[in-house]
RNA sequence: GGCCCCAUCGUUUAGUGGCCUAGGACGGCGCCCUUUCACGGCGUUAACACGGGUUCGAAUCCCGUUGGGGUCACCA
């Protein structure tokens, strides 16, 4: 048995990324798929992506197309199935029924399935009654029914589901991120594949799809950890009928979990991977810290590029221990990511975040003068917005925060400001509208002049300018919004007093 | 309950028998820088679950205990 293990290393490694369409992408599933794709990549190997849509119950078209989309905006991209094709086509489950049937067929013939009639509360009930565990499962007692007991049950209008026979012996694997693993004799028993409909089962089609395809590696979650021997015994049968050639090497990835200790669930907000997007999450970013999740680059740096994390990428470092999704260190991965971005890349991943905001040529010019102001103070391109608004605000919509308390003590700064600004009429080249004029104009008329701090000072004029607390950089900004519209908005604020 | 997995600072991770009086990052706290907020810099807080072994030597290997999690579907 053991001989038959896959002995895939380099670039004949087949990984693939199967999820069913059942729901907006997950982050835990999203990780999966990273590590499946940085597997691929790092070995030269192939990524296989295939939807398995076999619950017509849970399905849907919307799922599916969320999963791409996913895929897509994180740049993970695939060798063979959705979309790009491969030999193995179709890949998804739902246009694969009659390659199942045809298994299915070869696997009843051959003896490994067999007609299974019984119903769920029978099994518990027979287990009650030999004063077994009510959820000890299934106890194969239908492996050897004759013809006629078969007959019978047809008889009373029943139709079998089909099960597969599994051997009485222990079973054991190696796994990649946790070693050898053995399940003791009875730990799993005949399951089914096959429902009485005739529709196949996650259980079978999931590791047949993965013989057909030829996957060398299956990274999965935890989760599935125990469904492994039941998948090991029908690739015993496959291989058997001449359907799989070897079983392929298991990594059960651990979870990813909410707060607590518990899987992150899929109605925990934090879960949904396009809320982070909406948050303003960089792809690098987020990807970077969902390959933190259970791996780790090296000791003494926590962000890196998905290049990095390529070359050196492998399964069997990853850590077994289930991992918590922390959403401040998230943010502040995803905060050095911006920082790394160039000026001009920063600023246009700024656009969809700024909505009707940035509509014009101009407008986008003036964000590209503006985003290096403030790419080192945000964490989410969604802070986008409330720090860049008042750049395209008119001068009479700016409003001023609840939480800005600005009084008529303030009157005399904001004169002063005003007429020491009023003084750089560009006249003579030294009293031009820039930044470093500005704050020399202001600096003599506020902390010299008037011998105020600072921090007092400029503060009712961020307010004016900005209409809030925190901006961007104070001389920066009143040379980007210009003369005009910095006086108008002074003298709006004063008179507002 | 049966079976399986897991166990290093609050969180995440480094660590694969001596380099560990346990390193990094996030968080927290303090200071510096400073036109706000950030960024950056400096410092600080804080962990090998417990008990037995093995060994000259154990965070690292073995066993047990405890604790957590998962799984036991004609869902995936």
């Amino acid at each position: 048995m053991p001989a038959t293990v896959t002995t895939a290393t380099g670039s004949d490694v087949r990984v693939r990324f199967c999820p069913s369409p059942t729901g907006t992408p997950h982050v835990g599933l999203i990780r999966t798929a990273l590590f499946n794709w940085a597997y691929a990549r790092h070995t030269g190997g192939k990524l296989v992506f295939r939807i398995e849509d076999t619950d017509a119950a849970r399905d849907s078209e919307e799922s599916y197309a969320q999963l791409v989309e996913a895929l897509t905006w994180l740049n993970l991209d695939w060798d063979e199935g959705i979309d790009v094709g491969g030999p193995d086509a179709p890949y998804r489950q739902s246009e694969r029924t009659g390659i199942y049937q045809d298994v299915i067929a070869r696997l009843i013939e051959s003896g490994h399935l067999y007609e299974s009639f019984a119903t769920g509360e029978e099994i518990e009930a027979r287990n009650v009654a030999a004063g077994r565990d009510p959820k000890q499962g299934y106890d194969n007692f239908e492996r050897d029914l004759t013809d006629s007991e078969r007959a019978a049950f047809r008889a009373e209008g029943r139709t079998p589901a089909l099960r597969l026979r599994v051997p009485d012996t222990e079973l054991s694997f190696d796994d990649l991120v946790r070693g050898e693993i053995t399940f003791p004799v009875g730990s799993f028993t005949d399951f089914v594949v096959v429902r009485p409909n005739g529709a196949p089962l996650y259980t079978f089609v999931n590791p047949l799809d993965d013989a057909l395809m030829g996957i060398t590696h299956v990274l999965r979650g935890e989760d599935l950890l125990s469904s492994t021997p039941r998948q090991i015994a029908l690739y015993h049968a496959l291989i058997d009928i001449g359907v799989a050639s070897a079983v392929p090497r298991f990594g059960h990835l651990p979870y990813v979990t909410g707060e607590g200790s518990k899987k992150l669930s899929k109605r925990d907000p934090e879960s949904n991977l396009f809320l982070h997007r909406e948050r303003g999450f960089l792809p690098e970013g987020l990807l970077n810290y969902l390959a933190l999740l259970g791996w780790s680059l090296t000791h003494d740096r926590d962000v890196f590029s998905i290049d990095e994390m390529i070359d050196a990428f492998d399964v069997v470092d990853v850590n077994p221990n289930p991992a918590r999704f922390d959403l401040k260190k998230a943010e502040s991965i995803n905060g050095d990511h911006i920082r790394m971005l160039p000026a001009d890349q920063f600023a246009a991943r700024l656009v969809p975040y700024l909505g009707e905001l940035v509509e014009t040529d101009a407008d986008r010019e003036k964000l590209i003068a503006a985003a290096p102001l403030v790419q080192e103070r945000m964490q989410l391109l969604g802070e986008a917005p409330g720090l860049l608004a008042f750049l395209f605000t008119a001068d009479d919509a700016i409003t001023v925060d609840p939480d800005v308390k600005v009084t008529a003590d303030a009157r005399p700064v904001l004169d002063a400001a005003r007429d020491a600004l009023r003084a750089l009429d560009a006249s003579t080249p030294s009293n031009a509208w820039s930044t470093a004029n500005i704050e020399a104009a202001l600096r003599a008329a506020l902390i010299d002049g008037l011998g105020m701090k600072p921090r007092v000072a400029f503060g009712p004029l961020r307010t004016a300018i900005s209409g809030r607390r925190i901006s961007p950089p104070l001389f920066e900004s009143m040379e980007l919004l210009g003369r005009e519209s910095t006086l108008a908005r002074i003298e709006r604020l004063t008179a507002s007093l």
